[in-house]
DNA sequence: TTGAAAGCGCTACCAG
DNA sequence: CTGGTAGCGCTTTCAA
């Protein structure tokens, strides 16, 4: 089914198909509708690939995250594809599950697939992949990975400034020995986070003892982290998470262990995701805002050519969410 | 960057530095490697349009699901993924938030898109579709949705069983008011879910009471389903839900509410997502083998020449998983 | 083992 | 307003 077919059966010329698929120009109403009637007659739908080859612009954007199952991922993705799909653009989403490799090859897939754009959402980024991204001359939005291009477009988030939040109030409370659990790609010598977590630890909280372990993104790694703390012996009054999913798992692994949250143990997270407020007890957190970001990347991504140019990076802050998980340090001496 | 300028770096024809970049016939090892070479160097990649175009066959699978962000859907497509990347596939997903249009939208993207096949996971699937579908000659999967023909292949679940497994074990328990938590597209004219459970009901415990709300999937719509039915006055002893992600969400209002579970209310689920042993309490629910699911559909999606034809379809068991969220009913004229 | 050339299905430019 | 036609970048015979 091509479209000389519907040609043929309208009694036009392809061209003629093609300029009422795309409403283009002005077709004389009565040629229009013949089209329309054979299209439907023999349903027949456009070559995607041949269309983006012969006009050689994609209506196609990427996005690579490191884990859409994480909510936070998906909620970016999903007022990207909301806006796309208003504007007539698709998304195609790729997951790297944190790999590097996967990062690479994803991005591979991306050009090979001649996106008219592409979001970068992971934390695994490597300087060459940027500059690869940078030669290819199509827009890019990257997320906290700072690379200074013409076509490169940047979220920051103030990490760091939500972190202090978080400690600062956990010392406020009286806590002097905070665990911070975080996922392998922000710990170990890539991890700026961790960095920032025990930087503020010790401005903040100069008298405080502390401890890092990762362990994979999500619920299950929450609770491995859990107990790879408590095994160690260390005995947190309270535990900051890189992020809200991993926190999940911290709570219910606490409760395992017959700790009681927040009397026993205070718990923070960041992202402010939705299940943060179905868990038990309600998570405090720091709040990200998710569609600010989507909305952002759909925007640098599909310059409209009716607005002028908008800035090229963007600095999100991290607003603080008092909820139920954190409390008061247990008094001394006690369980 | 077109092959015919990787071809000329490397002092070849075009069809050269395709028959290495494909790695077909057999290629003289210096010319391989000079074609390898002069890619390198221009780092050059294909334009995937302009290659299944020309070669009539696309390595691409699409999966359609209806909500992305329930980790039910979202373990298919991780298994699916994973398989077809092993095997030099990719997969394109399109979410329809349960949306009719949306689905007639996304079908018509994937078969422009010429996908080498469908996967069709949503509850909203129309008779027209699955007609569309089956003409467009594609090998196609769909769960849950029954349509005998060549290229159509069939995933369904026991849900009856496993609804029967749960409401006999509720009522054993001495539940006798039961209510039944569904969104939208399992409840009403098209659900057969919602059937399902209160023809259940009526065989198993002729003598309950039993009531059914719908609200949009996910822990907020457990949430609203539950305000919904104690609004109404019902005061189940044990609620049913259409699945676990809704699930999270009742857990969480019933505490609000003050009820306990399981001592004043049981809650049961459906599918056994991982979040299901992190909710508080666990839920009690029933297991549907997403990995089996995304397995089956990458085998008839990709059909693999080696083996020998696999099944058309397949009938998935549920198998009752009791954790902490169900109890005795609590005694008559109590809270 | 390699090159030449004919498309794949569609868009876009040039005539008419 | 409509038709003719030259590619878009790659795969795939057919010859050499």
């Amino acid at each position: 089914m091509s479209l000389k077919e519907v040609a043929k059966r309208a009694g036009v010329s392809s061209a003629t198909v093609s300029r009422v698929l795309n409403n283009t120009n002005v077709v004389r109403n009565a040629t229009r509708l013949r089209v329309i009637k054979a299209v439907e007659e023999l349903s027949y739908y456009p070559n995607i690939h041949a269309r983006t080859l012969a006009g050689g612009k994609s209506r196609t954007l990427g996005m690579i995250a490191s884990n859409l199952e994480n909510p936070f991922f998906f909620d970016i993705f999903r007022t990207l594809e909301s806006d796309a799909h208003a504007k007539g653009y698709e998304v195609v989403v790729a997951n790297t599950d944190y790999r590097p490799e996967q990062l690479v090859t994803s991005v591979r897939t991306m050009l090979e697939r001649r996106v008219a754009g592409l979001a970068v959402i992971v934390s695994e980024t490597t300087p060459e992949l940027t500059r690869e991204l940078a030669a290819s001359k199509i827009p890019v939005v990257f997320y906290d990975a700072a690379t200074p291009h013409p076509n490169i477009f940047n979220i920051y988030t103030n990490y760091r400034r939500g972190i202090e939040r978080v400690v600062d109030y956990l010392h406020s409370l009286g806590h002097r020995r905070l665990a911070f659990v975080g996922h392998h790609s922000t710990l170990g010598p890539t991890g700026e986070r961790e960095k920032v977590f025990v930087e503020t630890v010790s401005r903040f909280a100069s008298t405080s003892e502390w401890r890092t372990v990762a362990d994979e993104d999500g619920p299950e790694g929450g609770r491995q982290a859990v107990r790879e703390v408590l095994a160690s012996g260390f005995r947190p009054s309270a535990i900051v998470c890189v992020n809200d999913f991993m926190a999940i798992g911290v709570l219910r692994e606490l409760l395992d262990q017959g700790l009681r949250v927040p009397q026993d143990v205070s718990v923070t997270g960041f992202d402010n995701i939705k299940l943060s407020e179905f868990s038990y007890p309600r998570l405090t957190t720091v709040h990200i805002p998710r569609e600010r970001i989507g909305r952002f990347v759909f925007e640098r991504l599909v310059p409209d050519a009716t607005r002028k140019p908008v800035g090229r990076e963007i600095l999100l802050d991290p607003e603080f969410v008092l909820r139920e998980s954190t409390g008061p340090a247990p008094k001394p001496g006690h369980p």
